[in-house]
DNA sequence: CTGTTAGCGCCTTCAG
DNA sequence: CTGAAGGCGCTAACAG
């Protein structure tokens, strides 16, 4: 009969009642308690009847601590965001709902997008004993987290990359965004197509991202000329929240290339919504006008374009399938270690046509055509 | 020199290594080693020394939910924000720096805006035994809330609201806001200046806030008409992540609005970037240019306003600043509950000068006052 | 300066 | 169907 002592019992006023006080006050083991908590078949209706009624009277809410100590799990998966991602949140908010779904929660942390800050932010994160992370890195540290994944941490990573050889990742789809992307403007009778895409290390894959262009004008049978295509230089200064490369200002350079090109082309592809931005700031200042001298194009498009005058087509970035996809894998993995885990999601876009994009006009069409003849 | 048994050791081969493991191996107490790694006073060198080799040899690391445990004190503080603060994550990231800084960690989560998602984000928060709370507030069940601040749980807001009673909060200045954003426009010498606010029970204050409009115009001397007015209706149906006052299509309907009047106001105070976006959509279906047709003036501004086409002048809400305000209260109220507590913080923000305002021309005004009279 | 001891609240195994 | 007991890793009070 003899159960356990609550000694500091009146030094902790505010203590929340736990599964001791219930089994004292019934007279019964704490394992009968936390059996009928369970709901366990084992225990008669009787008496969780009586332990349901004394946990709802003393509002009895399980202690998350202990219990994650007790059974050294957290449910809690840690999600590590580079600061760009800011304008991301979907990305986030569509986690949280679906880790929420199944049990879990989460644990957010921004980095400042560069290995060492990341690199603490994740080991912060294992501290906390996470059962699982989620990582949008860019700048990674492969070995490193190749020993974690190795180490059995479930983790899934959301990156630029094409191939990660060791851990589930997710990635969205560039090449088909931008063969999309051209087509629609091919569709509408443009010809002269320019192409504006990001350049850096972090974006390995750019080749291959960037033959969804090229695929797509030889097909229709257009000819490229290198000079339409713009990289897009890293930018030295950066607020906090922008990365690099896709920043308004990188945007207005791209358009003081292109619009001052004879002949001027007349549909641009271009990444991301700040470059698009920037693009229309450029026009402006050109005394072009969007749709009717230029049409534009965003290839990995989010919130902002719809925002911009003239509101801007693109292709969507699925950032909520994202992070729901994201957080359904981590936790995959973390409920059945030796489930067969699909390595690699490539997600593709959806293309919204608004008003930064429309036919060629005649007029222009041919104007362009005797240029060339 | 008995000391504990480790009975599943071999059972969990990745077992991170504990005070326990180092003390035995060193035939000395669990106390010793926990002393020595919070390197007390009380410990001489010799045994810290080795306590420490062996710590590092081992990679020994503090089990963060035993902690917690045993200090019943989770060094975790709780973030609720409404989806539409999803444009607001520099406050996140903000309060996640002071808060590590200070030893703390962050869970965050998205609400839907509404009462009962925040109801039950806020419950699952202190389920999870978070040490304090940050709640981004705009359906605030006061009562609730009331009771938990009363019970100990220390909370901080940060709301549109002026007066919280009972917690502290941080608020963002908007009748400063709208003062300067007006006397900006008056300085450039506009005198039929337009005001677009929001009109919600969100927004108790709402009455206090236009003082800043109103005032700035007496003081210049300045007529002020109600048709010049126009309060946002909130929007039924919106996207995940906006919020139903503060959207494009709205600031599309108050520039309809705006725009049709005669005569037309020469300069616009506007709340919120998304508005701001929207009225320049709206302009360019009424081919007014801005800013030499109409000058238009944020007084909450974001990150938006700087990429859209002119860029536009407004008066910058010091999200990053509120951030760490947050934290840093929260923390404090945690760490010295009987600490005095400022109760309220309010925020000015500041005025950023872009494109978007500019000079009234002389003979725009002139037109405009031969009308008048 | 160091050791002993008794929990924190919950879970799990083993024993009825 | 129910009980008893031990342990999770760390902390803190007390005893030297």
């Amino acid at each position: 009969m003899k159960t356990a002592q609550r000694p500091y019992l009146q030094k902790t006023p505010l203590r929340r009642v736990t599964q001791v006080d219930i089994a004292n006050e019934l007279g019964v083991a704490v394992s009968t308690v936390q059996r009928a908590l369970a709901n366990s078949p084992r225990i008669s209706q009787k008496t969780k009847r009586k332990v349901f009624h004394l946990a709802e009277k003393y509002g009895y809410k399980p202690n998350f601590i202990a219990n994650a100590f007790a059974r050294r799990k957290t449910n809690m998966i840690g999600t590590i965001l580079g600061k760009y991602a800011i304008n991301h949140m979907e990305v986030f908010a569509a986690i949280e709902q679906e880790a929420n779904h199944r049990g879990y929660n989460v644990l957010l942390s921004i980095t400042d997008f560069d290995e060492q800050s990341e690199h603490q932010k994740v080991m912060q994160m294992i501290d906390h004993s996470v059962d699982g992370l989620i990582i949008a890195s860019a700048n990674p540290r492969w070995s490193t987290y190749k020993e974690l994944v190795e180490s059995g941490l479930p983790i899934v990573f959301v990156t630029p990359f094409v191939d990660i050889p060791f851990a589930p990742a997710i990635t969205y789809d560039r090449e088909y965004a931008n063969r999309i992307a051209t087509e629609h403007l091919i569709s509408l009778g443009h010809k002269l197509i320019a192409f504006v895409d990001t350049d850096s290390i972090c974006f390995t894959d750019q080749s291959r991202s960037i033959r969804g262009y090229f695929d797509s004008m030889e097909q229709a049978g257009l000819s490229i000329d290198e000079k339409y295509i713009y990289y897009v230089k890293p930018s030295p200064n950066v607020l906090p929240g922008e990365n690099r490369l896709i920043i308004y200002e990188n945007g207005l350079k791209a358009g003081e290339y292109l619009f001052s090109l004879n002949p001027r082309p007349t549909g641009i592809v271009v990444e991301g919504d700040a470059l698009a931005a920037g693009l229309i700031g450029s026009a402006r200042k050109f005394n072009i006008r969007i749709p009717e001298d230029v049409s534009i194009v965003s290839s990995k498009a989010g919130r902002l374009l719809s925002q911009l005058t003239p509101r801007v087509t693109g292709v969507k970035e699925p950032h909520f399938q994202m992070g729901r996809l994201l957080a359904k894998r981590v936790i995959d993995i973390i409920e059945n270690a030796d489930s067969p885990v699909e390595q690699m999601s490539i997600l593709k876009g959806e293309l919204i046509i608004r008003e930064s994009t429309r036919r060629v006009e005649q007029r222009r069409e041919k104007r362009e055509e005797r240029k060339k003849n």
